[in-house]
DNA sequence: CCGCACATCAAACTTTCGGTTGACCGGGCG
DNA sequence: CGCCCGGTCAACCGAAAGTTTGATGTGCGG
């Protein structure tokens, strides 16, 4: 083992979650917690400084930037440390944009203390770490590919969003309600649903679209 | 300042959460965190057999039940401790099931550790202890009583937001259809919308119920 | 005590939505 | 070039949602 104690920085906007995280890791003799960010903007901030070996990244910050956008933010630049995900959903929208940000693992946030250190162990050391439940939705992913909407489907998928009918949406964007409603069958086929209200539910938790607030 | 500490029950199913609460909490001269409960189930149980005074109750658990079930199974016994709701939305279906179930304080994860600190004060001393931006949203609730949901109604809304279908909800409320078609109507009518997917349009706007993520 | 709000249910009705089938067109790709 | 995919549309039918009317029980406050 190294001598030197492998640096941390926690993002995370709960102080609550911030002190179980520190005091998780701090109990281990290799680690060694080196900083707290309360939004993903500190958190870049603080990791370009340098002086970090790994990032613990919430994805959901109260207000303003996303985890993911400030994972690309940190991995982005040359000699920067690993970030590893850490978060309560495990959507397919959150782990993908996770993994093209270039996070070095994937863990949610109901996993045991020692699974966590584990992963920080491994993500320092340059592997990947990712939670069995992510990898499996991974490999799901894969085995059934064709899963994205398309632009016109994600378009139509917004408004049934913000509450139209078929009929509104038709005329919205200059449409036959026939052509809103074979869009929408594809949502459902491809987000497993049978009505629009759980297609609009699943969206939602998959962050496919935006609900407003 | 009494000379016995307030014992603490934490009912979370995030053990980082609990690790959180408890390095925060345990800080405080005047509190001891005599449990955990991973589970809302375990939680009723703790609570039962007694030796606490302050239940910190999540709302959301991962499986099982609800945190507001378990704040209602734990408040109706005689002598029972203190429930305190700590979690992460401030949306009206949470914070009315919670205070109906008899809850002495709605507080927000993302609170400072002192305002948990002076919560757990209050609540152990019989009182209130409302996060601020919860007592306004009840104080908003008050000044408008003539288009405010009823629990039931926010309880069907909710389901229908999640997705499910009037047949799901009428067996997930051991209701008969017209029963969820009823309230539905009655809901429509205080949104001012005419269908499910705008009145959970207008209810997520309105921050009346939670919309996962 | 009476009225009112809330919650519950029933039945019949209209409208919308969901699912299916089939079709046309334009563009990208082997 | 021929093929497939994305986007467009039509017609149809059954299922679900929404509307209307009306009714019962319960609890709370004037």
């Amino acid at each position: 083992m190294s001598t030197t104690p492998i640096r941390l920085l926690l993002a995370d906007d709960h102080p609550i979650v911030r002190a179980g995280l520190r005091a998780v890791l701090d109990a281990e003799p290799d680690f060694s917690v080196a900083g707290e960010a309360a939004t993903a903007e500190r958190a870049v901030e603080l990791a370009a400084s340098g002086g970090f070996d790994v990032v613990l990244m919430d994805l959901q910050f109260g207000v303003g930037m996303h985890g993911s956008a400030a994972t690309a933010a940190i991995t982005a630049r040359p000699g920067a440390p690993r970030v590893l995900v850490l978060t309560t959903y495990d959507t397919d929208a959150d782990i993908l944009a996770a993994v093209e940000a270039g996070a070095a693992g994937y863990l949610l946030k109901d996993a045991p203390p020692q699974e966590l250190a584990a992963a920080v162990r491994t993500a320092a050391a340059g592997q990947s770490a990712l939670a069995p439940a992510v990898a499996h939705r991974l490999m799901d992913r894969m085995r059934t590919p064709a899963q994205a909407l398309t632009r016109r489907e994600l378009e139509v998928l917004q408004l049934v969003g913000d509450g139209l009918s078929n009929q509104q949406i038709s005329k919205r964007l200059f449409l036959s309600q026939a052509t809103v409603k074979s869009h929408l069958v594809h949502v459902y086929a491809k987000l497993g649903v049978e009505s629009r209200t759980a297609a609009v539910a699943a969206a939602v938790a998959r962050r496919l679209i935006r609900q407003q607030g």
